[in-house]
DNA sequence: TGTTTGATTGACACTATGTCAATGATATAA
DNA sequence: TTATATCATTGACATAGTGTCAATCAAACA
């Protein structure tokens, strides 16, 4: 149990405490007001530190987001690596209606996050980049599973993988977004069913 | 000829010539400095006015902005309303591809514009709501065109033409999006032939 | 106990916004 | 022609946020 929080030196202990309290303050304050609204000051009153120790821990608003962000994203990150190994087109459609669930799944159960995650993507180019980074990671590893089917005779081999990959998962995105600002506007089911009919099936007869 | 501006009492006409002059220079901020860090300062001291000259012809930054690009915004919406009537799942497919050609051709052709409003959609909730604007009708326009497509008997019966009207227009509105930020990236030929195959044909045999 | 180290702090300099009372120039009326 | 009304223009001001830093305070150490 070496480096556990309670037998570290108690400045480094208090240090430690402050920072957490800076973190939950900051969700809190992110939660209600929204990226742009919240401001340092409402964060360090809520945390009941002074102005400058913010700027001790965290370099601006937008690094203790990212902070912040850093657990949900790691769930994101978890659903792109999902194992795809079908060995018929029913497998294949069933193990995507599965990965679009979890990923719907994840962002719905973190909606009230997502809508701040959303808007500090528009804001923050820090954030931004944080977020193409999951969209490359899921575009990639979706990119694989194309190939795969394809290698395996399951799918056409006159699409490219990294292109089809790119705009499967931009459907997803932004149904995703659309479901975590709007949720009553649709159901979460009929938007799997369908999306996943679309991608391997296509709309013409 | 009536109420042409040259005939105007020279008051009306200044005035007129002094909105003009803070459009034309809010243009090049915008477009230099992009616009989170466009500031109205800027703007005044290229268009040459005081500093509150500009809070009596727009509200605020975006206002400007949403001037601006009313007249870009009005070419997305033309895109939107061109008629589709195919005949045969050939003709579709053709009247896709041509469409989705115009779409990424316009964006592509205000691709310096385009970047602004990006990043300005991020930013400015108003801006976002125009932009949300030109999607729903596309997306309406779009559904129109697959109710058509079924009703002839081409299309696949069982998908539902919102929803599917809507995942479509995502992967061509964040083509869109990446193409602008990322010429280099891809061919935009190869994204429009395998944009529309994917939509038509879907990706499974 | 005295000294060092590092956590904490709020005042400060800075940058931007949006408002408004004053100014100046044009139109109108006498 | 002159007086007056109208309205475009203006920059100083109040406000609100950011990020920095020298000073302070308390724990660790010698």
């Amino acid at each position: 149990m070496k480096n556990s929080i309670d037998q570290l030196p108690a400045r480094q202990q208090q240090a430690l405490k402050t920072r957490q309290k800076l973190l939950q303050a900051g969700k809190e304050v992110f939660l209600e007001k929204g990226f742009q609204k919240a401001t340092i000051s409402q964060v360090i009153k809520k945390a009941k530190t002074g102005y400058g120790t913010a700027y001790v821990y965290f370099k601006n608003k937008d690094e203790l987001f990212i902070t912040l962000m850093e657990d949900l994203m790691n769930q994101f990150y978890e659903v792109a690596e999902m194992p795809f190994k079908p060995q018929a087109k029913e497998e294949a459609y069933e193990n995507i209606k599965k990965q679009v669930r979890l990923f719907l799944q994840l962002a719905m159960d973190e909606r009230d996050m997502m809508k701040v995650v959303k808007e500090a993507i528009g804001v923050s180019p820090e954030i931004e980049e944080k977020w193409y980074g999951i969209r490359e990671r899921f575009i990639e590893r979706i990119s694989v599973d194309i190939r795969y089917a394809q290698a395996q005779r399951l799918a056409k081999e006159n699409l490219d993988p990294a292109l089809t990959a790119r705009g499967w998962f931009y459907s997803n995105e932004m149904f995703m977004w659309e479901l975590v600002m709007n949720q009553e506007k649709y159901q979460i089911n009929d938007v799997i069913v369908n999306l996943t009919r679309m991608y391997t099936g296509g709309l013409y007869e």
